[in-house]
DNA sequence: GCATGTCATGTTAGCGCTATCTTCATGTGA
DNA sequence: TCACATGAAGATAGCGCTAACATGACATGC
């Protein structure tokens, strides 16, 4: 029942935490005021370079490091973001994670994950969010394109970051890539190695970025005048198993592919894993691309070419658009902002001229 | 540069955090003092049950959520948990940080994750915790086996807490499973259902369980009198990649075995994809056994015969010692406790009797 | 009956920080 | 010259909560 039973300095220790310095000591070191150092701790407008120094001086010595519960109480402001996911693909996930993470640390807000099933009622998550006292939401895809979700986030007045959606809402902050562009420079890149029949994997079509990846597939075709096949664009949704499905359909075809173009890594993989199992040599037989540049490319044999999404830079961004919203801005949502990242082709060893290429090169 | 101009309550409404009702207001509707409140939400110790009732439903009429940031600064007790990981294993991760984050969400409790390069210097490491203000360290593996790093962190007086670790140390908590027995487990099964030339993979000799899984491995054979065969056991380190070898390896022998026993998932898969490139059918031909039970386990096809071990919840134990100990115990380091959980087996669809088995059966 | 204990509750004083107001020295232009 | 803006500080008052102590109402034992 009693624990500073022998402590030595009753009551006033037993309180503090671990007597860190706190701004009154470097405000002594410095010979300052107490505000002076929470000036130059913050903004550090209207102090004098002099001031500055010695000050930055103090708490170099003393190794202060602000007491961030008392800045929000202080401040009013403390940033709660609710990480929405409803994908529990572990890859993206942890990926988006380590992003998110990384920027809600260093700008000491709260990230709460919260697991939103599939058919959640928005009414629903809107309350539970409230619970967790979240100021903002997270939606990475297929969350993003949850229209109803948007909108009744948009109701409740929670700022809220789209990532890697193909349709950014007015009403949200969004961070993409060129989905279309990406896969329109990997199916360039094939046809410039001399492939015609490129086989098509598509996504989910609940995900509006999968839309944008196949026109951009289509859009490289149609440069190059190539005619469209039908048959050679089989729909699957993200997930491994339906790669295999998709695999099988376009290898079991007449007059098969060359390579396939697989709208993510796990697809790519499985079609990967189905064209050993019809003995076929990858990239010899068969050319075989993905998206995402998950662990899953690296981590197969050959190793994927695909597209490189920076999602944790993503995640990065979206949360830091998040944090300047709830700490600055208190006409959220009108002055939405969207950021298109950079994404980069990754050739690995998965792709390759086809065969009859090999044997009389620009046929 | 002003933004409180036109706010018609100024000043006060600019600080407060979207007014939300605090305890002023439940004491209040209540018709209770400040500090009754406060102890019901807490420990609820010493308040009569008419009062309690009183003050619960003024609580749940107003809606009210205690401010955690007020709470840790008058509490003096901040929790701030350092994730440490050096294993980007995409899949691990990103459970163990749902155990870890969710139940860091519910008492309130920071998560700091920061990445651990293989051979960082344990002094900076420890210097980096302490400008981060973490109070507490979660290891999940290999970390978790770094004596080095450990002995640093105990000697920081770091209350810190092992995770999946094959030999757990006196001066930290740790959640383990019983990786021998579950392994054993496992061969056990394929023992009975036929096999007697059962590969083995091996783990990373870098993390402790490693050698309790291959234990197990060799006590299952033991019990079962089948001689230990040592070109059947080949050593990997975890990756894919090194799965990819060890069962070429393993398949390339005069006498292959006849079952692939791989110590974790990724290992399992590559085995399968070398199992598929060689035409061997899983299971007809070849049985293929992984550990873990990542999402890896149920992407591939067929589906892998595995060990559930359950990472998230592990991590969520490992988190809450942590939150105890910095919340309650200022005696840390000495009482520390080890837990072990249980994990299961699972049967999918990768494993069955050997293929002379299937022919004349218990041979 | 009074010292003493126990329980339910109230009062007070901060935790460490920042918003806001105030002060005091400097410019600046009429 | 003085009113007035501007910049660089300091003083003060809390943010919402809880530890520690104080109070008052009973029950207990001698």
């Amino acid at each position: 029942m009693s624990s500073t039973e022998k402590s030595p300095t009753r009551g006033r220790k037993s309180r503090t935490n671990a007597n860190r310095p706190t701004v009154a000591d470097v405000a002594r070191a410095a010979e300052v005021s107490l505000m002076t150092v929470s000036r130059v701790v913050n903004h550090g407008t209207n102090v004098s370079e002099e001031t500055r120094k010695k000050v930055e001086a103090a708490i170099a010595e003393l190794g202060y490091v602000p007491n961030q519960a008392a800045r929000n109480l202080a401040g009013g402001r403390e940033v709660r973001i609710a990480l929405l996911y409803s994908n529990p693909s572990s890859a993206y996930l942890s990926e988006f994670l380590m992003g998110s993470l990384g920027e809600a640390s260093v700008n000491a807000a709260q990230i709460i994950v919260e697991y939103c099933e599939e058919g959640v009622r928005p009414a629903d998550l809107v309350g539970k969010l409230a619970a967790h006292r979240a100021n903002a939401v997270l939606l990475p895809p297929p969350l993003c394109d949850d229209e109803r979700l948007l909108k009744r986030l948009q109701k409740a007045g929670l700022p809220m970051a789209q990532i890697a959606t193909g349709r950014p809402s007015r009403h949200a902050y969004a961070v993409t890539i060129d989905d279309a562009g990406a896969t329109e420079d990997l199916v360039r890149l094939l046809i410039e190695q001399g492939h015609s029949r490129i086989g098509y994997i598509s996504g989910n079509p609940n995900q509006t970025v999968s839309e944008l990846r196949q026109a951009g597939y289509e859009k490289a075709l149609a440069d190059a005048d190539i005619a469209p096949r039908p048959d050679l664009i089989v729909s699957g949704d993200f997930s491994y198993r339906s790669g295999l499905q998709a695999a099988e359909r376009l290898l079991a075809s007449t007059e098969p592919p060359t390579a396939i173009v697989a709208s993510n890594d796990d697809m790519a993989a499985a079609a990967l894993a189905v064209a050993h199992r019809h003995g076929l040599d990858v990239p010899g037989d068969l050319s075989v691309c993905g998206f995402d540049d998950t662990a899953m490319a690296t981590t197969i044999w050959p190793e994927l070419t695909t597209i490189r999404q920076p999602i944790s830079e993503m995640a990065r961004q979206a949360t830091a658009m998040l944090i300047a919203d709830v700490r600055e801005s208190p006409v959220a949502g009108v002055d939405a902002r969207h950021v298109r990242l950079d994404c980069e082709l990754v050739r690995r060893a998965s792709h390759g001229p086809p065969r009859d290429m090999t044997v009389s090169p620009r046929a």
